[in-house]
DNA sequence: AACAATACGGAACCTGGTTCCGTTTGCCAA
DNA sequence: TTGGCAAACGGAACCAGGTTCCGTATTGTT
């Protein structure tokens, strides 16, 4: 959307090439250090990780927030991807949109802290959050609205609310083994079922 | 409880005046600060409030955490006192386990920030967690073991595990209009419910 | 080779938590 | 009532981590 209409890459007025070479060392430190470290691990960190000064990091990503999506954009990509794939391939649409917030849950918990940071109240975070909304959240609508119309789940369940809710349930499901995230959001999906015999019992 | 025997308060040997009415104070000043602007208010902000210096803050309550408690335990107490109660009262142990843990939900959401502060993974607030845990999973045992032996829900539900789910889903909800963790919750309970017509499923 | 644009480094600054110590205050005993 | 001392106070100072800014170095072009 940023795409000037050319061959590949967009409107960049062109970049030097110390630049990209700084930007793609940067993304490979904050990437190593992200699961050394945990996506809180400090600017300073990074930097001296990937060996530059800290105004280089604040060149290439103003926010931290730009930094994780684009760390972790593919992964992000593919799981959004997966959304059409599992529904062709499944049995159901229920099982679909199992498999597909299991698929997420399992990208949220390996990464460090990620699935705080996607919480945090800080503005820096906020652009995480949408990237992460923006891509997601109608994968799940599609994924939630094939299960409805099958008369699988509730009706009226809503796909940005249920993304959020699985976003909560991953917090802190690394650093605690006494919580698995994986099965408390598989509740959560029992839960949209339609209770089979008591319709009366919904609220 | 802590009580040494004599008339009031224990083996406190002899607090000064002074000190007795500043831990009052903060004790105020820090609950209408956490109103006003949440639970991760600066410690100077209460301090202020309260008309005393930092050191006085630090004095009283090492830790966030210790204030955070201070200030919640009344409530905390009476949602721990409301399980039996409730259990006794309702129609059903599923029914009372669905509304104690509603009740602990509209404790955490009306404070800002608290449900987010549980979670952080801060030292500091090492023990608020701690505080909540010990006194409420206990309460939720007793309503689960009661709902899983009148066969209403599935068995091996482990308490810590559901607390610390409710816990997260409860981050953000407040200041985030678009998302209910009152209805997020309750998905969880109803997913707690045996699948009516699959015997196969029970433990 | 020289110049302008681009990018870099890191010192400096800001915020907020935490510590420390010189000063003040409350309490008790003489 | 007063002298003395431990308790408590205040807030400056320190630390950590994020963010900004600007003088310097590098690139690429003419």
């Amino acid at each position: 959307m940023v795409d000037a209409g050319d061959g590949s890459e967009p409107a960049a007025p062109r970049q030097r090439a110390d630049a990209r070479r700084n930007e793609a060392t940067l993304l490979t430190a904050a990437a190593a250090a992200f699961v050394a470290s945990g996506v809180d691990v400090p600017v300073r960190d990074i930097a001296a990780r990937a060996g530059v000064g800290i105004g280089t990091i604040y060149r290439h990503f103003p926010t931290r927030a730009d930094l994780i999506v684009a760390v972790y954009r593919h992964q992000v990509e593919a799981c959004a991807e997966a959304g059409p794939a599992l529904l062709a391939s499944s049995s159901t649409p229920h099982a679909a949109l199992g498999s597909w917030i299991s698929l997420f849950v399992d990208f949220l918990v390996t990464k460090h802290g990620l699935a705080g940071a996607l919480r945090s109240d800080k503005a820096a975070f906020e652009s995480l959050h949408a990237y992460f909304l923006d891509r997601l959240v109608p994968v799940c609508a599609e994924l939630i609205d094939a299960a409805a119309a099958a008369g699988e789940i509730r009706r009226g369940v809503d796909a940005y609310e249920l993304m959020f809710a699985v976003g909560n349930l991953c917090i802190g499901a690394d650093s605690n083994p006494r919580y698995d995230a994986r099965r408390m959001v598989e509740l959560v999906i029992a839960g949209l079922r339609l209770p089979e015999g008591d319709p009366a019992s919904l609220g």
